[in-house]
DNA sequence: AATAGTTGAGCAACCGTTTGCTATAGCTAT
DNA sequence: ATAGCTATAGCAAACGGTTGCTCAACTATT
């Protein structure tokens, strides 16, 4: 590490004053108990622009006991993941968390940690904001010290936050949408597998499916519960053989696999069948055509998380755990229609 | 800030020993004038690990003068894009980080930063990665400040070193592959607008394009230089109206669209029309049906970095610069054919 | 038994800043 | 002349670690 960064002491010397009062000419600090002639605050901040100086934040950060410095926990299993809803998540929490006067910096832990290890930077951050999960060992770390933290798409410890999204409600929704429209055999198509397992969205999604379709005395269709290998097969087995008019898809990868799958099948979509998603309007917005899809406002999750934590760092006397459900929206585009054999 | 971590303190008084006694025990520092007796060692050990003492990094770094970190810049822009090359680069490059022996914690910074100012932070860090691009301050900062950087997909200043793609091979090999399959009409799709303006694989692909198609002795496809409304209106314009029979797309997003749109037109994939994108092994492999790709190995790209980096790090005083170019594949998969009207 | 050498552990200074408190000087009011 | 203020500025103790050095208690040697 470069060790010629002038320091406090350079530019006190140099000025000819201590050192205490370089600081608290820097930082503004006058009142209090201090207070300096125009003459060598004027003095103190010449010499101090001459050096070019620059206070070393890890030393500030010792006594203030602060870094304003957030860490978003999380990163490898969430952002590995090709296109999805975390990446908005994380930009929008990141453009509350800037814009705040002073200020956070922002870092995303990218590093694959073991899972009886904590993810935590070693050294102590502001605050966290964990992606959908986090390994038990940083969980009852971060409830140990006492560092605010909200756990976003997933859920917290008790002295927590948490904001996450209203899968069922949006589950109920899509299946309405197409019962609605006169469906009556409605498939699903799960995640990938592999993907962030044990999350609470994919059983959510799951057992909505379920008991919306009994709800309205619909059958399901087989191929919920299993996974596959492919969206060929998926069709095949699913609206070829298991006659369905309808796919509800787990995530926009999946519909739009799914989507193409049909294509390359012959099934027109949405004539012959009609194809809902849960993704978010951007990932939306960059498939051509676009999905009827469940939205899970990721853009709102974001921005939910970053103000929530910021609550709990202000006041962080008020320990009051908060959780945030969101209300997901369906948005209509051109992958849903009546079915054509009813 | 939290403020109830254990200290070396606590881990010290709790074991009835001082806290230098801990530290060094912790930190194995036996010898030079230090020994204990196996039986206090083991007491420090295991109520340090009763604790769940971690020491603080920051205080750390204070004395020790280093800190074993590297800062990943870049990630608001890279990272913001959906689905792309750099979360595997990110991923690849942190997972040599991490493994080394003694280990560096890798941060990516995701703050959006005004292109005036630092991107680095407060904090001497080891050692910084570049995703394709920082902003002059940044640059100017680091060739000043003498810290090593790699710059992956995108040029480093004079002492920095890089690691990009060879996109020109890249898109000479997807060029020759179509020509070979005896296509004449071979349209280029370039990238949504807003995209990395200004990055060198945008004009490299493009200009690559160019140069080939007339090097063998092909027309070059109208619209390969304009912004379009949606991945339709392209086929439109350079597969219905030019004739293309071929396209090449800039990235996996623009493939799949143009795959899609294909498919809504009533145009084969690749019966009547054959695809090739630019993207990485991942991201095809989520896709379904696979297309055709330019393999931009951003796996090797992120472990190349951060080997590159580690290099520079362990021995700063030869301040060799590199640039390594990465060789690209052409990886065959089911979207390209021989044209029909051949 | 006296001295030298070795082993085991703690004291205290230091890293660069911040900040509560103290000290001095100059000034006013009695 | 002296007590009482106020304005200025510095001392020194944190913050959480690391490390050179000292020191006491043993063990080995003469």
């Amino acid at each position: 590490m470069g060790n010629c960064a002038p320091k406090l002491d350079d530019v006190a010397s140099k000025a000819g004053v201590s050192k205490s009062t370089v600081s608290r000419v820097l930082n503004n600090k006058i009142g209090n108990g201090f207070s300096v002639t125009e003459e060598v605050r004027q003095r103190v901040l010449d010499v101090a622009k001459a050096l070019n100086y620059r206070p070393n934040l890890i030393a500030q950060s010792l006594t203030k006991q602060q870094i304003r410095m957030i860490s978003i926990l999380g990163g490898a299993h969430a952002l590995s993941d090709l296109g999805n809803i975390y990446q908005t998540i994380v930009n929008n929490a990141t453009r509350v968390l800037d814009s705040v006067p002073g200020g956070f910096d922002v870092t995303v832990d990218m590093s694959r940690h073991k899972p009886d290890s904590s993810e935590l930077p070693a050294w102590r951050v502001d605050g966290v904001i964990i992606l959908a999960k986090c390994t038990a060992v940083t969980m009852d770390e971060l409830e140990q010290t006492n560092v605010p933290y909200v756990v976003v798409n997933g859920p917290s410890g008790p002295s927590g936050s948490s904001v996450v999204p209203d899968d069922i409600g949006g589950m109920r929704q899509a299946i309405r949408h197409l019962v609605k429209l006169g469906h009556r055999s409605i498939a699903y198509a799960g995640p990938r597998t592999g993907h962030l397992p044990g999350h609470s969205s994919l059983a959510d999604r799951h057992d909505t499916y379920l008991s919306e379709m009994s709800e309205n005395g619909l059958e399901i269709v087989p191929g919920h519960d299993k996974p596959r290998k492919s969206a060929t097969e998926f069709i095949q087995s699913a609206v070829v053989k298991g006659r369905a008019t309808a796919v509800v898809a787990y995530g926009h990868m999946e519909g739009l696999n799914i989507m193409q799958a049909a294509h390359t099948l012959g099934i027109a979509v949405p004539e012959q069948l009609s194809l809902i998603c849960f993704c978010d309007e951007y990932a939306n917005s960059v498939m051509s055509p676009g999905l009827t899809f469940v939205d899970l406002s990721s853009q709102a999750m974001g921005q939910t998380a970053a103000e929530l934590l910021l609550k709990r760092i202000d006041r962080s006397t008020e320990n009051r755990s908060e959780c945030i459900k969101l209300d997901l929206n369906l948005v209509l585009r051109e992958s849903t229609a009546p079915p054509v054999d009813k």
